[in-house]
DNA sequence: CAGCAGTTTTGAAAGATTTCAGAATGCTTG
DNA sequence: CAAGCATTCTGAAATCTTTCAAAACTGCTG
């Protein structure tokens, strides 16, 4: 920048004017500093300037799987917004685990980021451990136990409840349910749906048609798998998230149970990663009926919420109340879901 | 920083070589130091500290698009890396756009990124508007035309060749090929081996079994399409990438041509994000034969001669020449390939 | 042409760290 | 106990910007 300053004959007060576009400096200077600019192919210094105006420009953003394609989604979403504000994310993969979490969003309070997207892995979110410090901060995904910020997620209970009526209305009465680990909460409240629309049907949910699964493939796979060897299996298999209903599809294909024939199954997720709104659920045989999350559209408004938390005033001024925002879910009914045999 | 040397009664010069962890002060000191750090709650200011030292500890990774099973594989894979050596990774979607391409590149010059990652757009990589700035780079999946520096990808053309063998070994004879834009690499190579594998089995590839999309579904929708709707249709179809897979299957399905019955179908790139190496190719029926490139490993891969390059003498110092790394890819031979309809 | 009100331009401080030359301290040795 | 030598500690400079009070300039008015 001194360089700069040299070449065009100012001091570098002006250059820093110039290059940030204030008024205030005549046209001709500003014109020979371009020029400069221009000639040493300078490139002004962000570390430099973030040391001084205290803010970066950057957003950190954990997550517990990076390449899952819910999480690819809304990170799409929320990259898309910040890029179109003029912020850079951080990303960091905190593999599921709790220490790495931590550690993650430890260097990013180090890295000064303006703000953090966090879909925290940890039921009893260590709000105490984070409040002392003062950075913005909006969770996604999952709501820790006793957390009182922003959240945006699913309306996962509401969904879990339609989907549930849907497989009800069909005919179904034993439904198996695969849930995902307890204390994370999109898994407590698709439960509390399931259980609402069984209820209200007064339909009871016996014990062992409940499973708990990881969140994963193999997860799914051991419960559906346990699920049709009992004495009298379910007509219907509901899973909770995407991997494993992979997981079912592929212990009742391998045990050469016919789905919607024999067993219904209806999913958490759709598949829809880069594919410009198609989704993949149309290409399994048969179609999966799944519950659709709007996953970009998660991570573009937890972007916007962050984002006017940090400027305030700059639009978006109601979406700044703290609590928990939650988006719609669709029901795509498609092939995988049938009437029970008789 | 100053507070903590207060508290701790100490220069600010003796809380910066505890914090380091370099040695010279004594245990006395360093514990006071430390007590003062946990009181305090003081966080290092790693801004500050990047302006000094002159280096960010911090990767740009930009790629067109994002959420696609394929690249957010090959994020994953340079993330993990980069996170165990100490490095963050700023991601930036280019969206297959060579204007935000470039001014992605630029901003991650003046946010000063240790190193940059890059699957560029363009082809006529802008090699001289970038060698300028002293940034280290590799490039990765494509290499544009004329670049002469370190890109790891896959042995497109290798694959491409066994692929093509493995539908003539099977009988075919009449192959259509969708392919990817022309000089984009991936593609180039593809054709490569593919036309190489025809004409050392003396078989001409017509111009009419020759189709361009765009390496998305639409495209390979619609190449599909017409490739079936010709007079003497291919027996066998093969798509270039991920995405056009998906639109050849749905273009299949459409039509009620039987896959492998009536014709086989072989795509590049398996399904495997976030699945911990399952694939979903397994899934689709019939199950897809596919040529599986390494993603994760080619994102790890990336990285890991990236920070060769930033800190030579630091392990992996064989990697860090210049030059095309090519990880081979894997063939995986499913249900979608059959021998072509007598 | 002095005085004045704007408008441009600049010099220097500040921001949080690292680095390094040198000051201070403690210990050994002759 | 003075000298010499390690070892520990510190003060100040340097990194690249932005900011702001003040200086310099411009054009007008009386």
């Amino acid at each position: 920048m001194r360089d700069v300053a040299r070449l065009a004959g100012v001091s570098v007060a002006t250059v820093s004017t110039v290059i940030n576009g204030k008024n205030g400096v005549s046209a001709r200077l500003t014109r020979r500093v371009q020029q400069a600019v221009q000639a040493l192919n300078y490139h002004p210094d962000h570390v430099a300037r973030s040391l001084r105006v205290r803010q970066t420009h950057t957003i950190g953003m954990v997550m517990p799987q990076i390449a899952s394609p819910f999480f690819a989604e809304v990170l799409r979403g929320a990259e898309d917004l910040a890029a179109q504000q003029g912020y850079s994310v951080l990303i960091c993969n905190s593999r599921g685990d709790e220490g790495q979490e931590k550690s993650h969003l430890s260097t990013l309070i180090s890295r000064r980021v303006d703000g953090i997207l966090l879909a925290s892995e940890d039921p009893h979110f260590a709000h105490h451990w984070f409040a002392p410090r003062r950075v913005p901060l909006v969770l996604f995904d999952r709501i820790p136990g006793g957390f009182k910020g922003t959240v945006v997620t699913t309306n996962n209970t509401l969904a879990s409840y339609e989907a549930t009526r849907h497989l009800i209305s069909l005919g179904h009465q034993r439904i198996g349910v695969i849930a995902g680990p307890p204390d994370i909460s999109t898994s407590d409240e698709r439960l509390e749906g399931f259980r609402k629309a069984m209820s209200e049907a007064s339909l009871l949910v016996r014990e062992e048609y409940f499973k708990r699964g990881n969140y994963k493939l193999e997860g799914g796979y051991q419960c559906a798998l346990e699920l049709t060897k009992l004495a009298l299996p379910p007509t219907a298999l509901f899973s909770f998230n995407y991997e494993m209903t992979l997981g079912v599809m592929r212990a009742l294909s391998e045990a050469g149970i016919g789905c919607p024939k024999q067993v219904s199954v209806l999913g958490f997720d759709d598949f829809v990663a880069g594919l410009d709104g198609f989704s993949w659920a149309t290409m399994f045989s048969p179609k999966l009926t799944t519950v659709a999350q709007s996953s970009y559209e998660l991570g573009r408004r937890a972007m916007q919420i962050l984002l006017g938390k940090i400027s305030p005033g700059d639009g978006e001024e109601d979406e700044s109340e703290d609590g928990i925002v939650r988006l719609p879910a669709e029901l795509r009914v498609r092939e995988s879901t049938a009437p029970p045999p008789p």
